[in-house]
DNA sequence: TGAGAAAGACTCAGTCTGAGAATAACTTGG
DNA sequence: CCAAGTTATTCTCAGACTGAGTCTTTCTCA
């Protein structure tokens, strides 16, 4: 019985309803302190007039290339442009459930990025009703995409934990407590300045000094601070664990 | 312009080119103290006679039914079989770059499973060509099922650091040697017996203690060991990381 | 010029870790 | 039945790491 479906089905796909692949993406980025998403508005049904992860059809290019294409156009940004080549993007997970859009199967394989501050989609462009938004502020999306979002998020914070990628929400130079910003935003929650300060200079391979400070001191006062760049590491080790949430263990 | 083809594209899906989704399955399990994983051998063209993971078209089901239906095919247990619903499966990531099958375009949503001892596939069944292989033993996979494969083990590696998910790989009761014998196979190295011990006893939820022992002691002499079941730990906190690999971080 | 803020270095007690060892309960081969 | 070898489980101990708090110094702003 399977034997004979799975023989058939490999000369002759159409044996099967036709199915539509999109990526749809869950791009963060920090802006005044507060983790934000963009975020498109639908022009058409279904879920018109709602907010959606921007997203679109893959075409004839790799899952990679046409999040970052979709990406490309959703910001507004020229594919050449520098900003946009420091985004990291990675495969978050493929959302395929019958059901999910009421035109046909669609299988969506999001994708989960971090961005640097970026500036506003231009306004008339392809990218008109694309905007970034608080993430705290964000619910009622398109589609499943509450969802996507939420395993978007949970993966960021994680991320956070393991891996350098903290430093893809910033300039290519960052100061410790730019930083510290960054995860504060992300985890939503404040950390211990003199420790966070400790345990990122002794990771190896987290950060480098780059011998230079800043030109002047914090907005409300404070020394300069030094200027650090992204070091080698591609993993943290150890890690830098989330305050302890022994609670949401279970 | 690509407001006009995503538009297009919401009404009429035929304009791009037809797109077949599977899923293939990297089922793990514990043999002999060895990681094995579920192999078939392909009866057609193409890569004809060459080991692949097991997998199938995606029929009108979600992508954990479909994952859990060839997994009930491919191991020939019957789909209510009890067994059968202890394997933990998981999505692991979607592979579906242009040229990956000869054929036509396919998207194929991996998933993982975490297997506890099975017995061999039956032999005459639908099942006939599939085989427990030892994951150590196993290369030059059908498609890029190579990468499929060692994408899913790095993923168990990691997921042994921070769930609950050996005991998957065990029966309703066993005993912390089993358990670390689990880790064992799986990361590769051997562990500290005496630490290990400690550290899983002491992380809430982990394992519960079921009040009985074993009826005699091991193979090879050693008192009866107490008998655990897993408990409602979901994220095990402190995690259990792997001995230290300083230099793979960069 | 004084108050307030922040960077960065330290301190300190409590916790966790790896390594090793001790004890006791079993096994098997002879 | 006995000796040798294994394994479960518990302890010990020194070194590393952690969270919380303090101190000094440098800046900004009013």
């Amino acid at each position: 019985m399977r034997a004979e479906s799975t023989f058939l089905a490999g000369y002759d796909p159409t044996a099967f309803p036709p199915v539509a692949v999109t990526v749809d993406i869950v791009v963060l980025t920090i802006r005044d302190g507060a983790l934000h998403v963009l975020l498109v508005e639908r022009a058409e049904h279904p879920y018109r007039g709602r907010l959606a992860l921007p997203g679109g059809f893959v075409r004839d290019e790799t899952l990679a290339e046409a999040a970052r294409r979709e990406l490309a156009e959703e910001t507004g940004l020229r594919p050449g442009e520098a900003a946009l080549a420091r985004v990291h993007l990675e495969q978050l997970r493929t959302y395929g459930d019958p059901g999910r859009d009421p035109r046909m199967r669609v299988m969506s394989v999001a994708y989960l990025g971090f961005a640097p501050s970026l500036p506003d989609p231009l306004a008339g462009g392809d990218a008109a009703s694309a905007a970034w938004r608080p993430v705290d502020d964000v619910r009622d999306l398109a589609f499943d995409h509450d969802i996507v979002l939420a395993d978007g998020l949970e993966r960021a914070r994680a991320k956070l934990e393991y891996t350098p990628l903290g430093t893809a929400f910033l300039g290519p130079e960052f100061t410790i407590g730019e930083l510290r910003a960054v995860y504060t935003a992300v985890w939503g929650e404040p950390l211990h300045p003199g420790n966070f300060h400790r345990k990122v200079l002794s990771v190896p391979g987290f950060v480098e000094s780059t011998g230079g400070t800043t030109s002047r001191g914090g907005e409300r006062g404070g020394p300069r601070a030094r200027l650090y760049r992204a070091g080698d590491a591609t993993l943290l080790h150890p890690a830098l664990l989330r305050p302890t949430r022994e609670e949401q263990v279970r």
